[in-house]
DNA sequence: CGGCGCGTTAATCATGCTGTAACAGTAATG
DNA sequence: CATTACTGTTACAGCATGATTAACGCGCCG
Protein backbone atom coordinates (compact mmCIF):
# COMPACT_ATOMS: atom_id res chain seq x y z
CA UNK A 1 0.00 0.00 0.00
CA UNK A 2 1.15 3.60 -0.97
CA UNK A 3 1.98 6.19 1.69
CA UNK A 4 0.96 9.64 1.27
CA UNK A 5 1.90 13.11 3.20
CA UNK A 6 -0.69 15.69 3.15
CA UNK A 7 0.36 19.45 4.46
CA UNK A 8 -2.81 21.85 3.45
CA UNK A 9 -3.93 24.17 6.27
CA UNK A 10 -7.86 24.45 4.59
CA UNK A 11 -9.49 21.89 7.23
CA UNK A 12 -12.46 21.72 5.05
CA UNK A 13 -10.32 20.40 2.22
CA UNK A 14 -7.51 18.63 4.17
CA UNK A 15 -10.41 16.43 5.65
CA UNK A 16 -11.87 16.01 2.15
CA UNK A 17 -8.45 14.59 0.64
CA UNK A 18 -8.23 12.57 3.30
CA UNK A 19 -11.78 10.53 3.15
CA UNK A 20 -11.16 10.31 -0.43
CA UNK A 21 -7.61 9.10 -0.56
CA UNK A 22 -8.08 6.77 2.02
CA UNK A 23 -11.03 5.61 -0.04
CA UNK A 24 -8.96 4.50 -2.61
CA UNK A 25 -6.63 2.75 -0.67
CA UNK A 26 -3.72 4.56 0.05
CA UNK A 27 -2.35 5.56 3.64
CA UNK A 28 -2.50 8.79 4.60
CA UNK A 29 -0.44 11.19 7.35
CA UNK A 30 -0.02 14.75 7.09
CA UNK A 31 -0.27 18.02 9.18
CA UNK A 32 -2.23 21.35 8.71
CA UNK A 33 0.87 23.15 9.22
CA UNK A 34 3.94 24.04 7.44
CA UNK A 35 6.09 23.48 9.85
CA UNK A 36 7.40 20.39 10.74
CA UNK A 37 6.64 19.15 7.65
CA UNK A 38 10.12 18.08 6.47
CA UNK A 39 10.24 16.19 9.63
CA UNK A 40 7.23 14.23 9.05
CA UNK A 41 8.52 13.34 5.99
CA UNK A 42 11.52 12.30 7.05
CA UNK A 43 9.75 10.26 9.65
CA UNK A 44 6.93 8.70 7.62
CA UNK A 45 9.06 7.82 4.16
CA UNK A 46 5.96 8.75 2.33
CA UNK A 47 5.79 7.10 -1.22
CA UNK A 48 3.88 10.60 -2.43
CA UNK A 49 3.93 14.20 -1.08
CA UNK A 50 0.91 16.58 -1.88
CA UNK A 51 1.92 20.00 -0.74
CA UNK A 52 0.06 23.49 -0.59
CA UNK A 53 2.07 26.00 -1.71
CA UNK A 54 0.51 28.76 0.10
CA UNK A 55 0.50 27.86 4.17
CA UNK A 56 0.28 30.45 7.07
CA UNK A 57 3.50 29.64 8.73
CA UNK A 58 5.79 29.18 6.08
CA UNK A 59 6.28 28.61 1.90
CA UNK A 60 5.38 24.90 0.46
CA UNK A 61 8.04 26.20 -2.16
CA UNK A 62 10.64 26.24 0.95
CA UNK A 63 9.10 22.93 1.86
CA UNK A 64 9.77 21.41 -1.61
CA UNK A 65 13.35 22.76 -1.90
CA UNK A 66 14.36 21.18 1.82
CA UNK A 67 13.04 17.76 0.36
CA UNK A 68 14.92 17.77 -3.01
CA UNK A 69 17.81 18.47 -0.21
CA UNK A 70 17.74 15.53 1.56
CA UNK A 71 19.44 13.11 -0.13
CA UNK A 72 16.77 10.18 1.04
CA UNK A 73 13.56 11.64 0.32
CA UNK A 74 14.89 13.78 -3.06
CA UNK A 75 13.23 10.85 -4.75
CA UNK A 76 9.72 11.19 -3.38
CA UNK A 77 7.30 12.76 -6.19
CA UNK A 78 6.01 16.30 -4.93
CA UNK A 79 2.55 17.38 -6.50
CA UNK A 80 1.72 21.00 -5.85
CA UNK A 81 -1.65 22.02 -4.51
CA UNK A 82 -2.16 25.77 -4.93
CA UNK A 83 -4.86 28.44 -6.14
CA UNK A 84 -1.56 30.22 -7.88
CA UNK A 85 -2.66 30.04 -11.07
CA UNK A 86 0.05 32.91 -12.97
CA UNK A 87 2.77 31.36 -15.59
CA UNK A 88 5.70 32.19 -13.50
CA UNK A 89 4.26 30.28 -10.30
CA UNK A 90 3.82 26.93 -12.03
CA UNK A 91 6.97 27.50 -13.79
CA UNK A 92 8.88 28.45 -10.28
CA UNK A 93 6.79 24.97 -8.74
CA UNK A 94 7.84 22.80 -11.72
CA UNK A 95 11.24 23.78 -11.91
CA UNK A 96 11.72 23.87 -8.05
CA UNK A 97 11.50 19.55 -8.60
CA UNK A 98 7.67 19.43 -8.17
CA UNK A 99 6.41 16.28 -10.27
CA UNK A 100 3.05 18.01 -10.95
CA UNK A 101 1.30 21.21 -10.17
CA UNK A 102 -2.65 21.16 -9.64
CA UNK A 103 -4.41 24.11 -9.92
CA UNK A 104 -7.28 24.86 -6.89
CA UNK A 105 -10.24 24.07 -7.47
CA UNK A 106 -9.54 20.85 -9.03
CA UNK A 107 -11.56 17.74 -9.56
CA UNK A 108 -10.43 14.95 -6.46
CA UNK A 109 -10.42 11.82 -9.27
CA UNK A 110 -8.05 14.32 -11.28
CA UNK A 111 -6.14 14.23 -8.42
CA UNK A 112 -6.25 10.58 -7.75
CA UNK A 113 -5.48 9.85 -11.58
CA UNK A 114 -2.36 12.01 -11.45
CA UNK A 115 -1.44 10.55 -7.98
CA UNK A 116 -1.72 6.91 -9.88
CA UNK A 117 0.69 8.18 -12.81
CA UNK A 118 3.70 9.37 -10.36
CA UNK A 119 3.75 5.50 -9.49
CA UNK A 120 3.25 4.58 -12.50
CA UNK A 121 6.86 5.00 -12.97
CA UNK A 122 5.93 5.95 -16.68
CA UNK A 123 5.97 1.98 -17.30
CA UNK A 124 2.73 0.21 -19.13
CA UNK A 125 -0.41 -0.40 -18.69
CA UNK A 126 -1.57 -3.44 -16.59
CA UNK A 127 -0.45 -6.14 -19.38
CA UNK A 128 -1.67 -8.98 -17.10
CA UNK A 129 -4.95 -10.68 -17.05
CA UNK A 130 -6.10 -12.46 -13.70
CA UNK A 131 -8.86 -14.93 -12.93
CA UNK A 132 -8.14 -16.25 -9.20
CA UNK A 133 -5.11 -18.29 -9.40
CA UNK A 134 -4.48 -18.16 -12.76
CA UNK A 135 -2.19 -15.00 -14.18
CA UNK A 136 -1.54 -14.47 -17.86
CA UNK A 137 1.61 -11.86 -18.63
CA UNK A 138 1.18 -10.49 -21.81
CA UNK A 139 4.67 -8.80 -21.66
CA UNK A 140 6.70 -11.96 -20.61
CA UNK A 141 4.03 -14.59 -22.34
CA UNK A 142 4.20 -16.38 -19.15
CA UNK A 143 1.22 -18.17 -17.33
CA UNK A 144 1.09 -18.77 -13.46
CA UNK A 145 -1.19 -21.29 -11.59
CA UNK A 146 -0.74 -20.96 -7.79
CA UNK A 147 2.76 -19.44 -8.33
CA UNK A 148 3.28 -22.46 -10.50
CA UNK A 149 4.58 -21.48 -13.97
CA UNK A 150 2.69 -23.30 -16.74
CA UNK A 151 4.11 -24.32 -20.04
CA UNK A 152 1.95 -23.12 -22.70
CA UNK A 153 3.07 -23.49 -26.51
CA UNK A 154 2.49 -20.05 -28.96
CA UNK A 155 -1.34 -21.40 -30.28
CA UNK A 156 -2.34 -22.14 -26.87
CA UNK A 157 -0.99 -18.92 -25.34
CA UNK A 158 -2.96 -16.81 -27.75
CA UNK A 159 -6.07 -18.64 -27.32
CA UNK A 160 -6.08 -18.37 -23.47
CA UNK A 161 -5.34 -14.73 -23.51
CA UNK A 162 -8.04 -14.10 -26.40
CA UNK A 163 -10.09 -16.22 -24.30
CA UNK A 164 -9.31 -14.62 -20.39
CA UNK A 165 -9.43 -10.52 -22.28
CA UNK A 166 -13.13 -11.33 -22.46
CA UNK A 167 -13.99 -13.26 -19.40
CA UNK A 168 -17.63 -14.51 -19.45
CA UNK A 169 -17.93 -13.91 -23.65
CA UNK A 170 -19.14 -16.84 -25.42
CA UNK A 171 -17.12 -17.55 -29.18
CA UNK A 172 -17.72 -20.04 -31.64
CA UNK A 173 -15.14 -21.88 -32.96
CA UNK A 174 -15.37 -19.83 -36.09
CA UNK A 175 -14.85 -16.67 -34.13
CA UNK A 176 -11.85 -18.41 -31.74
CA UNK A 177 -10.25 -19.23 -35.14
CA UNK A 178 -10.79 -15.91 -36.66
CA UNK A 179 -9.01 -14.30 -33.60
CA UNK A 180 -6.38 -17.27 -32.95
CA UNK A 181 -5.10 -18.35 -35.91
CA UNK A 182 -5.87 -15.58 -38.27
CA UNK A 183 -8.32 -14.36 -41.21
CA UNK A 184 -5.90 -16.50 -43.69
CA UNK A 185 -6.51 -19.82 -41.86
CA UNK A 186 -7.33 -22.79 -43.09
CA UNK A 187 -8.03 -25.11 -40.05
CA UNK A 188 -10.72 -27.02 -39.11
CA UNK A 189 -12.90 -25.89 -36.31
CA UNK A 190 -12.51 -29.29 -34.18
CA UNK A 191 -8.77 -28.07 -33.95
CA UNK A 192 -10.29 -25.78 -31.44
CA UNK A 193 -11.44 -28.70 -28.97
CA UNK A 194 -8.18 -29.95 -29.25
CA UNK A 195 -6.73 -26.76 -28.21
CA UNK A 196 -9.20 -26.50 -25.61
CA UNK A 197 -8.88 -29.99 -24.48
CA UNK A 198 -4.98 -29.16 -24.11
CA UNK A 199 -5.13 -25.90 -22.54
CA UNK A 200 -7.71 -27.33 -20.04
CA UNK A 201 -5.36 -30.53 -19.01
CA UNK A 202 -2.64 -27.81 -18.32
CA UNK A 203 -5.17 -25.35 -16.27
CA UNK A 204 -7.85 -27.18 -14.62
CA UNK A 205 -7.37 -29.26 -11.47
CA UNK A 206 -10.65 -30.72 -11.81
CA UNK A 207 -11.21 -32.56 -14.93
CA UNK A 208 -15.34 -32.96 -15.28
CA UNK A 209 -15.95 -29.58 -13.79
CA UNK A 210 -13.79 -26.67 -15.32
CA UNK A 211 -13.19 -23.87 -13.07
CA UNK A 212 -11.88 -21.39 -15.88
CA UNK A 213 -13.64 -22.66 -19.38
CA UNK A 214 -16.54 -23.24 -20.16
CA UNK A 215 -18.11 -25.85 -23.07
CA UNK A 216 -21.75 -23.86 -24.16
CA UNK A 217 -22.96 -26.74 -26.19
CA UNK A 218 -24.23 -25.45 -29.68
CA UNK A 219 -22.21 -22.29 -29.29
CA UNK A 220 -18.50 -22.94 -28.07
CA UNK A 221 -16.63 -21.75 -25.38
CA UNK A 222 -16.47 -18.55 -22.96
CA UNK A 223 -13.51 -17.86 -19.89
CA UNK A 224 -15.29 -18.36 -16.85
CA UNK A 225 -17.06 -20.86 -14.22
CA UNK A 226 -19.22 -23.19 -15.49
CA UNK A 227 -21.91 -22.14 -12.89
CA UNK A 228 -22.50 -25.69 -10.54
CA UNK A 229 -25.39 -27.71 -12.83
CA UNK A 230 -28.73 -28.60 -10.75
CA UNK A 231 -27.39 -32.24 -9.99
CA UNK A 232 -24.20 -30.77 -8.44
CA UNK A 233 -26.27 -28.11 -6.11
CA UNK A 234 -28.70 -30.88 -5.50
CA UNK A 235 -26.14 -33.28 -4.19
CA UNK A 236 -24.69 -30.62 -1.56
CA UNK A 237 -28.24 -29.79 -0.50
CA UNK A 238 -28.87 -33.51 0.36
CA UNK A 239 -26.03 -33.68 2.35
CA UNK B 1 19.58 15.56 -27.09
CA UNK B 2 15.93 14.83 -26.36
CA UNK B 3 13.52 13.29 -29.62
CA UNK B 4 10.10 14.99 -29.52
CA UNK B 5 7.06 13.76 -31.71
CA UNK B 6 4.33 16.29 -32.21
CA UNK B 7 0.86 15.41 -33.26
CA UNK B 8 -1.62 18.80 -33.45
CA UNK B 9 -3.51 19.64 -36.61
CA UNK B 10 -3.49 23.50 -35.76
CA UNK B 11 -0.83 24.81 -37.86
CA UNK B 12 -0.42 27.97 -36.15
CA UNK B 13 -0.10 26.02 -32.88
CA UNK B 14 1.99 23.46 -34.50
CA UNK B 15 4.25 26.05 -35.36
CA UNK B 16 4.47 27.84 -32.34
CA UNK B 17 5.63 24.94 -30.43
CA UNK B 18 8.14 23.59 -32.61
CA UNK B 19 9.32 27.12 -32.60
CA UNK B 20 10.14 27.06 -28.79
CA UNK B 21 10.65 23.46 -28.55
CA UNK B 22 13.17 23.96 -30.81
CA UNK B 23 14.61 26.86 -29.04
CA UNK B 24 14.68 24.66 -25.51
CA UNK B 25 17.02 22.06 -27.88
CA UNK B 26 14.64 19.76 -28.06
CA UNK B 27 15.06 17.81 -31.56
CA UNK B 28 11.35 17.48 -32.65
CA UNK B 29 9.60 15.91 -35.81
CA UNK B 30 5.75 15.73 -36.37
CA UNK B 31 2.54 15.10 -38.34
CA UNK B 32 -0.64 17.27 -38.37
CA UNK B 33 -2.81 14.23 -38.99
CA UNK B 34 -3.39 11.64 -36.97
CA UNK B 35 -2.73 9.39 -39.66
CA UNK B 36 0.29 7.40 -39.35
CA UNK B 37 1.30 8.84 -35.71
CA UNK B 38 2.04 5.15 -34.43
CA UNK B 39 3.93 4.47 -37.85
CA UNK B 40 5.91 8.26 -37.00
CA UNK B 41 6.75 7.18 -33.50
CA UNK B 42 7.95 3.71 -34.56
CA UNK B 43 10.04 5.12 -37.32
CA UNK B 44 11.64 8.79 -34.93
CA UNK B 45 11.55 6.31 -31.47
CA UNK B 46 11.14 9.87 -29.60
CA UNK B 47 12.06 10.01 -26.01
CA UNK B 48 8.40 11.96 -25.72
CA UNK B 49 5.13 12.62 -27.38
CA UNK B 50 2.79 15.39 -27.68
CA UNK B 51 -0.42 14.61 -28.76
CA UNK B 52 -3.51 16.31 -29.44
CA UNK B 53 -6.30 14.74 -28.45
CA UNK B 54 -9.10 16.23 -31.33
CA UNK B 55 -7.85 15.40 -34.48
CA UNK B 56 -9.83 15.64 -37.82
CA UNK B 57 -8.72 12.36 -38.97
CA UNK B 58 -8.46 10.23 -36.11
CA UNK B 59 -8.47 10.35 -31.75
CA UNK B 60 -5.73 11.22 -29.94
CA UNK B 61 -6.95 8.65 -27.12
CA UNK B 62 -6.30 5.31 -30.24
CA UNK B 63 -2.88 6.77 -31.14
CA UNK B 64 -1.98 6.34 -27.04
CA UNK B 65 -3.48 3.31 -26.47
CA UNK B 66 -1.70 2.16 -29.86
CA UNK B 67 1.60 3.35 -29.05
CA UNK B 68 0.78 1.80 -25.60
CA UNK B 69 0.64 -1.23 -27.20
CA UNK B 70 3.40 -1.80 -28.76
CA UNK B 71 6.30 -3.18 -26.29
CA UNK B 72 8.93 -1.29 -27.68
CA UNK B 73 7.14 1.67 -27.35
CA UNK B 74 5.09 1.30 -24.43
CA UNK B 75 7.32 3.22 -21.87
CA UNK B 76 7.66 6.42 -24.17
CA UNK B 77 5.65 9.12 -21.86
CA UNK B 78 2.70 11.05 -23.70
CA UNK B 79 1.37 14.21 -22.85
CA UNK B 80 -2.11 15.02 -24.01
CA UNK B 81 -2.64 18.66 -25.35
CA UNK B 82 -6.79 19.27 -25.58
CA UNK B 83 -9.19 21.89 -25.30
CA UNK B 84 -11.42 19.46 -23.17
CA UNK B 85 -11.25 20.15 -19.80
CA UNK B 86 -14.03 18.05 -18.52
CA UNK B 87 -14.02 15.84 -15.57
CA UNK B 88 -14.24 12.83 -17.36
CA UNK B 89 -12.43 13.65 -20.96
CA UNK B 90 -9.04 14.41 -18.41
CA UNK B 91 -9.54 11.00 -15.97
CA UNK B 92 -10.42 9.12 -19.03
CA UNK B 93 -6.81 10.80 -20.72
CA UNK B 94 -4.94 9.96 -17.69
CA UNK B 95 -6.08 6.64 -17.53
CA UNK B 96 -5.17 5.21 -20.74
CA UNK B 97 -1.67 5.63 -20.16
CA UNK B 98 -0.91 9.70 -20.66
CA UNK B 99 2.05 10.91 -18.55
CA UNK B 100 0.03 14.17 -18.30
CA UNK B 101 -2.95 16.36 -19.65
CA UNK B 102 -2.69 19.93 -20.54
CA UNK B 103 -5.49 21.99 -21.04
CA UNK B 104 -5.59 24.47 -23.78
CA UNK B 105 -5.09 27.49 -24.04
CA UNK B 106 -2.10 27.18 -21.63
CA UNK B 107 1.59 28.42 -21.39
CA UNK B 108 4.27 27.60 -23.61
CA UNK B 109 6.89 27.84 -20.35
CA UNK B 110 4.36 25.49 -18.14
CA UNK B 111 4.53 22.94 -21.07
CA UNK B 112 8.13 22.82 -21.53
CA UNK B 113 8.66 22.84 -17.47
CA UNK B 114 6.30 19.88 -17.48
CA UNK B 115 8.42 18.05 -21.07
CA UNK B 116 11.26 17.95 -18.52
CA UNK B 117 9.81 16.63 -16.11
CA UNK B 118 8.85 13.71 -18.04
CA UNK B 119 12.76 13.63 -18.51
CA UNK B 120 14.30 14.25 -14.92
CA UNK B 121 12.41 11.08 -13.52
CA UNK B 122 14.48 8.86 -16.38
CA UNK B 123 16.97 11.80 -15.91
CA UNK B 124 19.53 8.92 -15.26
CA UNK B 125 18.30 6.48 -17.59
CA UNK B 126 20.54 3.94 -15.85
CA UNK B 127 23.74 4.21 -16.65
CA UNK B 128 24.84 0.45 -16.20
CA UNK B 129 22.02 -2.06 -16.69
CA UNK B 130 22.83 -4.87 -14.56
CA UNK B 131 21.35 -8.41 -13.95
CA UNK B 132 23.11 -10.99 -11.84
CA UNK B 133 26.68 -11.06 -12.49
CA UNK B 134 26.23 -9.19 -16.05
CA UNK B 135 26.60 -5.04 -16.52
CA UNK B 136 26.04 -3.54 -19.23
CA UNK B 137 27.55 -0.02 -19.44
CA UNK B 138 25.70 2.46 -22.06
CA UNK B 139 28.24 5.31 -21.59
CA UNK B 140 31.49 3.51 -22.06
CA UNK B 141 29.93 0.69 -24.15
CA UNK B 142 31.37 -2.41 -21.67
CA UNK B 143 29.86 -5.25 -20.62
CA UNK B 144 31.38 -7.30 -17.48
CA UNK B 145 30.44 -10.55 -16.37
CA UNK B 146 31.89 -11.42 -12.85
CA UNK B 147 34.18 -8.39 -13.30
CA UNK B 148 35.03 -9.51 -16.49
CA UNK B 149 35.05 -7.93 -19.50
CA UNK B 150 32.86 -8.87 -22.61
CA UNK B 151 34.18 -8.11 -26.15
CA UNK B 152 31.34 -7.52 -27.94
CA UNK B 153 30.10 -6.13 -31.59
CA UNK B 154 28.56 -3.26 -31.86
CA UNK B 155 25.25 -5.24 -33.15
CA UNK B 156 25.60 -7.59 -30.27
CA UNK B 157 26.02 -4.51 -27.70
CA UNK B 158 23.05 -2.76 -29.06
CA UNK B 159 20.65 -6.29 -29.33
CA UNK B 160 22.28 -6.78 -25.53
CA UNK B 161 21.46 -2.86 -24.39
CA UNK B 162 17.99 -3.06 -25.74
CA UNK B 163 16.83 -6.69 -24.14
CA UNK B 164 18.13 -5.40 -21.20
CA UNK B 165 16.23 -2.46 -20.68
CA UNK B 166 12.83 -4.25 -20.53
CA UNK B 167 13.70 -7.20 -18.68
CA UNK B 168 11.55 -9.60 -19.07
CA UNK B 169 9.53 -8.71 -22.14
CA UNK B 170 9.15 -10.86 -25.25
CA UNK B 171 10.20 -9.21 -28.25
CA UNK B 172 9.45 -10.76 -31.81
CA UNK B 173 12.21 -10.51 -34.02
CA UNK B 174 10.57 -8.30 -36.33
CA UNK B 175 10.27 -6.06 -33.28
CA UNK B 176 14.01 -6.80 -32.32
CA UNK B 177 14.93 -5.90 -36.23
CA UNK B 178 13.16 -2.52 -35.79
CA UNK B 179 14.81 -1.63 -32.71
CA UNK B 180 18.31 -2.50 -32.90
CA UNK B 181 18.58 -2.40 -36.75
CA UNK B 182 16.53 0.20 -37.35
CA UNK B 183 13.54 1.20 -39.67
CA UNK B 184 15.92 1.17 -43.04
CA UNK B 185 16.77 -2.57 -42.72
CA UNK B 186 16.96 -5.03 -45.28
CA UNK B 187 18.06 -8.25 -43.47
CA UNK B 188 16.37 -11.48 -42.92
CA UNK B 189 14.77 -12.01 -39.56
CA UNK B 190 16.66 -14.98 -39.28
CA UNK B 191 19.76 -12.82 -38.20
CA UNK B 192 18.30 -12.13 -34.94
CA UNK B 193 18.63 -15.56 -34.34
CA UNK B 194 22.33 -15.64 -35.11
CA UNK B 195 22.96 -12.42 -32.64
CA UNK B 196 20.73 -14.01 -29.97
CA UNK B 197 23.52 -17.09 -30.27
CA UNK B 198 26.53 -15.07 -30.72
CA UNK B 199 25.38 -13.24 -27.54
CA UNK B 200 24.55 -16.37 -25.74
CA UNK B 201 28.49 -17.94 -26.27
CA UNK B 202 29.89 -14.66 -24.69
CA UNK B 203 27.17 -14.74 -21.91
CA UNK B 204 25.99 -17.76 -20.92
CA UNK B 205 28.06 -20.17 -18.64
CA UNK B 206 25.13 -23.00 -19.46
CA UNK B 207 24.12 -23.52 -23.09
CA UNK B 208 21.04 -25.57 -22.27
CA UNK B 209 19.96 -23.27 -19.68
CA UNK B 210 20.38 -20.20 -20.19
CA UNK B 211 20.58 -17.81 -17.05
CA UNK B 212 20.44 -14.47 -19.20
CA UNK B 213 18.32 -14.45 -22.68
CA UNK B 214 14.74 -16.57 -23.27
CA UNK B 215 13.52 -18.49 -26.43
CA UNK B 216 10.02 -17.61 -26.60
CA UNK B 217 8.88 -20.02 -29.23
CA UNK B 218 6.42 -18.51 -31.99
CA UNK B 219 6.97 -14.97 -30.28
CA UNK B 220 10.67 -14.96 -30.09
CA UNK B 221 12.91 -13.59 -27.41
CA UNK B 222 13.20 -11.50 -24.09
CA UNK B 223 15.95 -10.95 -21.39
CA UNK B 224 14.45 -13.28 -18.96
CA UNK B 225 16.04 -16.33 -16.73
CA UNK B 226 13.63 -19.71 -18.42
CA UNK B 227 12.27 -20.67 -15.45
CA UNK B 228 14.14 -24.32 -14.66
CA UNK B 229 11.36 -26.78 -16.10
CA UNK B 230 11.18 -29.67 -13.36
CA UNK B 231 12.09 -32.09 -16.61
CA UNK B 232 14.90 -30.22 -17.15
CA UNK B 233 15.77 -30.28 -13.15
CA UNK B 234 15.07 -33.93 -13.03
CA UNK B 235 16.77 -35.19 -15.72
CA UNK B 236 20.11 -33.48 -13.99
CA UNK B 237 19.21 -35.45 -10.74
CA UNK B 238 18.86 -38.43 -12.45
CA UNK B 239 22.83 -37.96 -13.67
C1' DC C 1 47.17 -6.27 -51.78
C1' DG C 2 46.15 -9.57 -48.05
C1' DG C 3 44.41 -10.42 -43.58
C1' DC C 4 41.03 -9.67 -40.28
C1' DG C 5 36.75 -8.67 -38.04
C1' DC C 6 32.10 -7.95 -38.72
C1' DG C 7 27.46 -8.55 -40.58
C1' DT C 8 24.66 -11.41 -43.16
C1' DT C 9 22.74 -15.45 -45.42
C1' DA C 10 21.98 -20.25 -46.43
C1' DA C 11 21.86 -24.93 -45.20
C1' DT C 12 21.30 -28.53 -41.93
C1' DC C 13 19.56 -30.80 -37.82
C1' DA C 14 16.74 -31.91 -33.82
C1' DT C 15 12.80 -30.85 -31.41
C1' DG C 16 8.29 -30.84 -30.41
C1' DC C 17 4.30 -28.15 -31.96
C1' DT C 18 0.27 -28.52 -34.98
C1' DG C 19 -3.68 -30.16 -37.28
C1' DT C 20 -6.43 -34.06 -38.43
C1' DA C 21 -8.88 -38.27 -38.32
C1' DA C 22 -10.98 -41.63 -35.75
C1' DC C 23 -13.18 -43.18 -31.83
C1' DA C 24 -15.46 -42.69 -27.31
C1' DG C 25 -18.47 -40.30 -24.39
C1' DT C 26 -22.36 -37.39 -23.35
C1' DA C 27 -26.24 -34.48 -23.89
C1' DA C 28 -30.47 -33.37 -26.63
C1' DT C 29 -34.59 -35.03 -29.25
C1' DG C 30 -38.67 -37.48 -30.31
C1' DC D 1 -35.07 -46.04 -25.68
C1' DA D 2 -33.27 -45.29 -30.04
C1' DT D 3 -31.36 -41.81 -32.65
C1' DT D 4 -28.88 -37.98 -33.51
C1' DA D 5 -25.80 -34.23 -32.69
C1' DC D 6 -22.33 -32.46 -30.33
C1' DT D 7 -18.10 -32.64 -27.48
C1' DG D 8 -14.00 -35.07 -25.24
C1' DT D 9 -9.98 -37.78 -26.02
C1' DT D 10 -6.28 -40.18 -28.29
C1' DA D 11 -2.60 -41.04 -31.47
C1' DC D 12 0.13 -39.91 -35.29
C1' DA D 13 2.35 -37.87 -39.48
C1' DG D 14 4.12 -33.69 -41.22
C1' DC D 15 6.27 -29.74 -40.74
C1' DA D 16 7.28 -25.17 -38.61
C1' DT D 17 10.53 -23.40 -35.51
C1' DG D 18 14.85 -22.40 -33.36
C1' DA D 19 19.83 -23.81 -32.72
C1' DT D 20 23.85 -24.32 -34.94
C1' DT D 21 27.45 -24.32 -38.39
C1' DA D 22 29.74 -22.87 -42.44
C1' DA D 23 30.46 -19.76 -45.94
C1' DC D 24 30.26 -15.32 -48.36
C1' DG D 25 30.87 -10.28 -49.06
C1' DC D 26 32.37 -6.09 -47.38
C1' DG D 27 35.08 -2.52 -45.23
C1' DC D 28 39.08 -1.40 -42.57
C1' DC D 29 43.87 -1.19 -41.71
C1' DG D 30 48.53 -2.35 -42.00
Amino acid sequence: MKKIVLIEDDADLFALLKYNLEKEGFQLAGSQTGKGAIELCRRERPDLILLDIMLPDSDGLDICKGIRNHPEMAHIPVIFLTARASETDRIVGLELGANDYIVKPFFIRELIARIKIQFRGSATPAKTLRAGVLALDRSSCRVHLRGEELQLTATEFRLLEFLMSRPGVVFSREQLLDAVWGHDRAVTDRTVDVYILRLRQKIEVDAINPQFIRSVRGFGYSFDKTTSDPQAAAAVVKQ
